[in-house]
DNA sequence: TGTACATCAGTGAACGCGCGTTCACTGATGTAC
DNA sequence: TGTACATCAGTGAACGCGCGTTCACTGATGTAC
């Protein structure tokens, strides 16, 4: 095999992280760098060119999920939507419909919640955090409605972990419920 | 020092456990069983006398992190409360106070990320996760509101592993909230 | 149009360290006679 | 009331394996002259 096979550096870069995230899923951060580089298909020599350490694999997988989900939130957004809520509305929509797949949806908290206890990848989370709650206080709802909102999207999200699978049909009225909440008295539009 | 510094079994095994927990918000499962006997103040064979492998110690771990936050929550039912959703209404305050330690809550949630990916464990958070869905099914609310009360009680034990790190006083304000939404048009009692 | 050199994107063997587990042993306490 | 034996709750040295990291090397591609 040669050294340089038809992909350049962006798609190796890609393929590691992918292949980092299947790992950290199934066997958390103490997944071996062997295992991540044999899945991307290079040798662990390979990815140590890409990523200087684990440290620095795990950091740029958590910054990669991070950008992945805000920018799935920020497509789904309604154009046509101009009450104040609409990036809230697409908060929830974005977060129950991943929740639908519980397996899938613990496996991401899981890669979240071992990340997050890698130091250096805190920080980070934090900082997406803070940039999420300015983000949806400008969206222009009343803070208790809003926080209850955030809560129950989140919590739909998470409950996974503890090993709770809520079924497509209570996601289903939850989402419609909390779509609702945040479209005033009388939802007029909307999928 | 002597083999049975005073100490017996139970004494022992107890503190093992408090060991684990600790190490394990730490550093995650792959916390090594050393330092867990370390704290603990046994050897690591010592360890390894009561619980025989580290996944044995893994499982005793979250069965006992499970039977203590139920045990909270059954502690906190009000006996005057005989109105549908006591025990709900228990469990969101249990969850709130739990969050109001944001440090606290992440870490206690890593630990749950952390073994929920030990194969073992999986299934023992399964059936704890049933059957509290079952006792709150139980509690004789509508299906969509302690669907809803539930998500947005877990939503706020969960957020700090995000990163987030809600204010006491947003935690306060979505407390009294969702009890007020599960005790009827007019709250008329409790603290 | 060739040739020398630099750079890029890796390879794969080797190293050393930490960890889980095993195992032979031990000192205090309980029990039978 | 002693004595022999069993059990309990450990100790601590040793082992072997897996992993993260280092390092010398390499084959393809790009660039200067």
């Amino acid at each position: 095999m040669s050294r340089t096979a038809g992909r350049d550096r962006d798609a190796t870069r890609r393929a590691l992280l992918d292949a980092a995230a299947q790992v950290v899923r199934e066997r958390g951060v103490s997944g071996s760098l062997g295992d991540v580089a044999r899945r991307a298909g290079v040798s662990k020599g390979g990815l140590l060119y890409h990523f200087a350490g684990k440290d620095e694999l795990l950091q740029a997988l958590v910054v990669d999920r991070l950008e992945r989900f805000r920018g799935v939130v920020l497509a789904d957004v309604d154009e046509g939507d101009e009450a104040p809520g609409r990036l809230l509305r697409a908060y929830v929509r974005v977060s129950i419909d991943t929740a639908k797949d519980a397996a899938a949806a613990r496996e991401e908290l899981a890669l979240i919640a071992h990340l997050s206890t890698v130091e250096a990848v805190g920080e980070l989370a934090r900082q997406d955090a803070r940039r999420w709650r300015e983000d949806l206080r400008a969206d222009g709802l009343p803070d208790g409605l809003r926080t209850l909102v955030i809560a129950a999207a989140d919590g739909a999200s998470a409950q996974p972990i503890w090993g709770d699978e809520p079924s497509a049909d209570e996601l289903e009225a939850l989402r419609e419920r909390l779509l609702a909440m945040t479209s005033g008295p009388r939802s007029s539009g909307g999928a």
